[in-house]
DNA sequence: TTGTAGGCGTTATCAC
DNA sequence: GTGATAACGCCTACAA
């Protein structure tokens, strides 16, 4: 019930640098410097507004701030994603990073291919005046928001970037390298026909993991059938109807890597309903290792993707205005060691 | 890149009132009439405001509007809930309402048994000036943040409360008659020993449905057999614990109910472990049928909750100031019509 | 090291 | 119906 004070019998009254200020002993300038960690303020001045303002339970306006300042203490995270637990990955690692800072997240899901992307990333930025964005695919790579943010001078980082990446900061993993070592983990374990489930085409992480499988396949000598990869979408539903058209091959893979954990779980209840025993007869990999990963049964092998840290830093470099880039580590997840069926 | 005048040859000013007030040869006052949908305001002088408003891309300051208004045309979803899926589609329910108000969503996940929780939730009502608030549970029978708000004055909509109803507006379903119409359907095919998994003690629908559970089974004149209720935590973890307890019993069950479709899915996890054959030996139901339930395999049979049905009506009671409750119609998926074995 | 004056862009109040 | 004018709470500049 602090942060308020009474006013008389009745209205309630925030509580204002004013208020500090006249308590302290210090005019209101001060004060500011003091939330604001400037220098030049006397050690014991600055601590003696501390604890006033931290006794009279003192916030600032947001508004206010934003108003005469040049920060809104606000970022945003634009973010259109089929998987929830993606998502939620990336919200919480913002948050958490965030938090620590003071600073407030705006969650700005958008559909994908609506037209009014562009138009309510602008009406954000201008409504809003938020200190910074974060993107993840596919608006990370869309040429019109890039020049939008670029025109507007709002700092923005990107998560798992298609390219360009002198552009802007950004946090990724090496998508290519990590499709092609679980390829070549199914080739190790002796796996010859692969089936490949892409991901959306409209996410560059698409075609990164597609090439390192194709890259896996021909650095061991194996010739690339296209019958075996599939255009998936990043959803359960295109992963079981993908692997329906894969099972209907003359020559059926032993094993299934699909280009993400929903697509992964969906090539798992086809084959479950077509009656082909997983592992025993078929291996399957996903990618991303969400908490779904866990749900699913038999466990999956899979990529795991530190979605939640690639949020993270991606809001410690916005927060930081650092403009370097970082690259995280995956980590392959290994629960099946299935070797293909002799026949 | 409207919105934005260029000045001279660099700077870029925003577009303000003022210039919208020149252009259209009003006064400031007359053009915030406009915005704001005021009366007394003429009809030609109201189209020609707004015409010229939309030719400049004008968009109004929010922070200035939280300052010198009432309004910040923010509101805030206080979520807590183990499940990606739920804040998901909160999320998307909520933001789907506020779209067409012209309000923005501000995200505030939590931790649930955060001592914190509380401080966090009058820091954000201090700082922003949030123009209302969504709670989901179990924060929405807090009673130190119930009171906290009532002394801010400021509007909330709880989601599936507890109690309490003449507190604040509110959606829910009958968690009640839903957990005991799907207990109804498990004993009409023939089980009476049914495993129920309460979900975690904290939210009051665990309460309301294990109580709805409980009902079914008197109705039917089945005594319930303590060892078969177990506690869970809504989660995937807690419900395949719960479901090796329930096998571990001299006279197992012949069918588990969940209370939720996490631990619905644990339970599943847990019975392909055990080489348990689902459905043919066991029948699983769970509860919400999120599109994790599509996940599983197979199917399991689930009440299902329209979440973003829920979080799109929250929002237009706060919206709209309406202060009454709306309760929403549940739905039974009974994918699974298994009859117990006979033995 | 500290304080004063002015303004950020909008809404509220009160005249006209 | 419409328009001046004063807030709103804070920060930026500049002065002391």
């Amino acid at each position: 019930m602090t942060g308020w004070r009474r006013r008389g019998n009745r209205a309630l009254a925030r509580v204002t640098i004013k208020d500090v200020s006249r308590e302290a002993g210090v005019s209101i300038k001060t004060v500011s410097r003091v939330l604001n960690n400037e220098k030049y303020v006397g050690a014991e001045t600055r601590a003696r507004v501390a604890e006033v303002a931290r006794r009279l339970n003192f916030r600032p306006s947001v508004a206010a701030r934003a108003l005469a300042g040049r920060r809104s203490f606000q970022i945003a995270l634009v973010c259109d994603n089929p998987s929830p637990y993606y998502v939620y990955e990336m919200q919480t690692g913002i948050r958490d990073r965030c938090e620590a800072a003071g600073v407030r997240m705006i969650a700005q899901p958008y559909d994908r291919g609506s037209s009014a992307l562009y138009a309510d990333i602008e009406a954000l930025i201008d409504a809003t005046q938020i200190d910074g964005l974060i993107l993840t695919p596919p608006v990370t790579d869309h040429d019109g928001v890039l020049a939008l943010l670029a025109d507007r001078a709002v700092p923005f980082v990107r998560v798992s970037p298609g390219g360009k990446l002198a552009l802007s900061a950004a946090t990724f993993i090496d998508n290519h390298r990590a499709a092609a070592e679980m390829t070549a983990h199914l080739i190790s374990l002796g796996h010859r026909r692969i089936g490949f489930i892409a991901g959306h085409p409209d996410y560059a992480v698409s075609g990164q993991r597609t090439a390192g499988h194709r890259a896996a396949l021909a650095a061991a000598g194996i010739e690339a059938d296209p019958a075996l990869i599939r255009q998936g979408n990043f959803d359960f539903a295109s992963g079981a109807a993908c692997t329906e058209a894969l099972f209907a091959l003359a020559d059926p893979p032993t094993a299934i890597f699909a280009a993400s954990d929903d697509m992964a779980a969906g090539a798992l209840a086809c084959a479950h309903r077509q009656g082909v025993a997983v592992p025993a007869a078929l291996s399957i990999a996903g990618f991303d290792d969400t908490a779904l990963a866990a749900v699913v049964w038999p466990p999956l092998t899979t990529v795991r993707q530190p979605v939640r840290a690639l949020a993270y830093q991606a809001a410690d470099l916005l927060l930081t205005g650092d403009p370097g880039t970082r690259e995280l580590a995956f980590e392959l997840v290994l629960r099946d060691s299935t070797a293909p069926p002799s026949r």
